[in-house]
DNA sequence: GGTCCCTGTCATGAG
DNA sequence: GCCTCATGACAGGGA
């Protein structure tokens, strides 16, 4: 009845459409979207592929553990041999205890349960009585991950301590029927289970490891039956780790806050599975620390039920996220926080007003927060004062970054992260790790002095960083504090600040380039001493070289006047007679006698 | 303690 | 007139 309801008012949507594709008006869509029979036949292929492929994996299925069904698992070495004819193993024994499923197990029981269904099989697996304490949960700490390997830890992310990864309590020794354990496999093949697990994890779910219920790893006390619950060391070279995102989930990526709201959604399904669940996902996912943050404000607020759900809903709100920087672990952990700020005693007077100490040019004269170099140095010499005071207005500073992000259009972990990084590596801080010149220590100095601006800053409440305030454009930076309303003290200080590091950068670039104008000077002057010493060389050369040609034309000349002869035979004297040559390049024979004869003429005319 | 070097900051001029 | 940049000068701090 209603099939034909819906083939009917299809109709009429067909014609309707028909209508509007015949008036050439867009749809938004291809025809063939709006056609209930098209769909329907698109909707049976897929059905039946899908059937295919379910065919296809359980013969896939069939042929594996047809295979495994010939192996033995040598209990020594931990390996699979082949298993000796005669004695037929039992069905337990037939499936190892561990595999590795590398092949096809992602995929190949997609459509065998529902996750309803294997829910409702873990409900019943475990009943709520002893799942309450019994880490049977989906655990990250409980998926296997190769010791040696670490997969799905970045570089930059080190392993935690051990103790840290401990999971939950682990359960009593257990078996587990071999149907249990099929609905186990298939339902960690459940892409929701995959895709919920997987979203934290490089490493798939066909290379988790699990033991059989029959495994020597079961006759052990401490071991968990649970199919994915970690194994003891040494027992595998699997080793119990916390994915590096859940581990670093408190550094406020907001990207790994996403599990928690899909273990909600989780939640919501499995419901007897929810207690454990909740508090091995806790402690795997959430420090301790926040764990106990999370407790103690449910312990505040006269909320006694710490096994509920509260616990495992650790406030990841952006804000929250915030909330993790340093200045609310200021707030948090004041004991600690001293010793990790680099430059944590300057800027904070004890128990005196800043304009009491310090009459100087300071330019936040307002009264609050105002503190010149000079006082900061003073009070660099009076560690652990005013620390409270300064704590206070330092986590008072810490604002929503909507701000900022609206701003500079960056995520707002980004913004978050920066003050941790402060504490990690300050040198990378600020945007100038490349400046030149700098050196380790030089670095840490010019930090202590950018960590003095961001104090002055976070001092008197300045809603954005200092980075965002020198490096932002002249019309951004205008926008920027368009949009907030900023007293004097503040202008004041945002102005100086942003003009001391420009001030700094242009500093730094012009020793840059003066640097490089004497390296480049010295350089020009080695090419000119080159030059000078070349062409020293060249004129000596030539010097050299016209001696010679002198030497070759008078010999030359005395070759050819001694071939010149008289009328009578004889030749001319060179004393008598010289060779000249004329425009023409005619040469004339000269007598010398009128040349000294016109000489001594011009002396004696000279002399009267 | 003096000296050198590096760096930040200020003052000033130019664009 | 304001802003940015370049640069000389000065001071602080470390080696």
């Amino acid at each position: 009845m209603m099939e034909m309801e819906v083939a009917h008012s299809s109709q009429q949507d067909m014609d309707l459409i028909d209508i509007l594709w015949n008036q050439d008006i867009d749809l938004g869509a291809r025809r063939e979207v709006f056609d209930y029979n098209h769909r329907q036949k698109e909707h049976e292929l897929q059905r039946q592929r899908e059937l295919e492929e379910e065919k296809r994996l359980h013969l896939l299925r069939e042929q594996e553990k047809a295979l495994l069904a010939q192996l033995q698992l040598d209990e020594e070495t931990g390996e699979y041999i082949p298993c000796p004819p005669p004695s037929t193993p039992p069905q337990a024994a037939v499936t190892p205890l561990e595999v590795t499923q590398d092949v096809g197990f992602t995929d190949e029981n997609d459509a065998t349960m529902s996750f309803d269904e294997c829910l409702q099989l873990l409900a019943e697996t475990f009943p709520i009585e002893e799942t309450e304490n019994t880490s049977v949960c989906l655990d990250t700490t409980a998926v296997s991950v190769p010791s040696s390997s670490n997969v799905m830890m970045s570089p930059e992310q080190p392993a935690l301590p051990s103790a840290t990864l401990s999971p939950a309590p682990l359960p009593p020794p257990q078996r587990m029927s071999p149907d249990l354990e099929q609905a186990w496999m298939e339902l960690l093949s459940l892409p929701e289970l995959q895709q919920c697990l997987s979203m934290h994890m490089d490493e798939p779910l066909e290379t988790l490891t699990y033991p059989l219920p029959n495994s020597p790893e079961l006759q052990n006390p401490d071991f968990t039956f649970y199919p994915m619950a970690s194994l003891t060391d040494g027992e595998t070279s699997s080793l119990t780790v916390c994915p590096a995102e859940f581990m670093n989930t408190f550094d406020g990526s907001a990207p790994s806050m996403a599990p928690a709201d899909n273990l909600s959604q989780m939640e919501a399904k499995a419901s007897p599975l929810n207690t454990n669940f909740e508090e091995t996902f806790c402690d795997s996912f959430y420090p301790t620390t926040i764990l106990e943050e999370s407790s103690s404000q449910q312990g505040l607020e006269g909320n006694e039920d710490t096994t509920s759900s509260d616990i495992t809903k650790p406030p990841f709100t952006p804000l929250d996220l915030y909330s993790l920087s340093p200045g609310d672990a200021f707030d948090r952990g004041k004991h600690s926080l001293t010793a990790e700020m680099p430059d944590s005693d300057s800027g904070i007077s004890s128990n005196t007003s800043p304009n009491a100490s310090s009459p100087g040019k300071s330019v936040y004269g307002d009264g609050s927060f105002g503190y010149s170099d000079s006082e900061i140095e003073e009070m660099d010499n009076n560690p652990g004062s005013a620390e409270s005071e300064y704590l206070e207005m330092f986590c008072l500073n810490f604002q929503p970054d909507d701000l900022q992000t609206a701003v500079t259009g960056q995520p707002q972990q980004q913004q978050d992260k920066k003050p941790k990084q402060k504490n990690t590596d300050p040198a990378e801080e600020g945007g100038h790790s490349d400046t030149p010149f700098t050196k380790d220590k030089r670095k840490k100095r010019s930090n202590v002095r950018l960590s003095r601006d961001e104090q002055r800053a976070r001092g008197l409440k300045i809603p954005f960083t200092v980075d965002m305030i020198i490096n932002l454009p002249v019309d951004d930076f205008n926008e920027l504090m368009s949009k907030h309303q900023l007293n004097e003290a503040q202008l004041a200080l945002v102005r100086d600040i942003r003009r001391r590091g420009k001030n700094k950068v242009a500093a730094q670039n012009c020793r840059k380039r003066k640097m490089e104008n004497i390296v480049g000077l010295e350089g020009e002057l080695d090419s000119l001493k080159e030059e000078k010493e070349r062409l020293l060389d060249e004129k000596s050369q030539n010097i050299k070289n016209l001696k010679e040609t002198k030497q070759q034309l008078s010999s030359l000349y005395l070759e050819v006047f001694s071939m010149l002869r008289d009328e009578s035979g004889n030749s001319f004297s060179p004393s008598e007679y010289s060779l000249q040559q004329s425009a023409d390049g005619t040469i004339f024979l000269v007598p010398r006698i009128k040349k000294t004869f016109i000489k001594s003429k011009d002396n004696r005319l000279s002399c009267l």
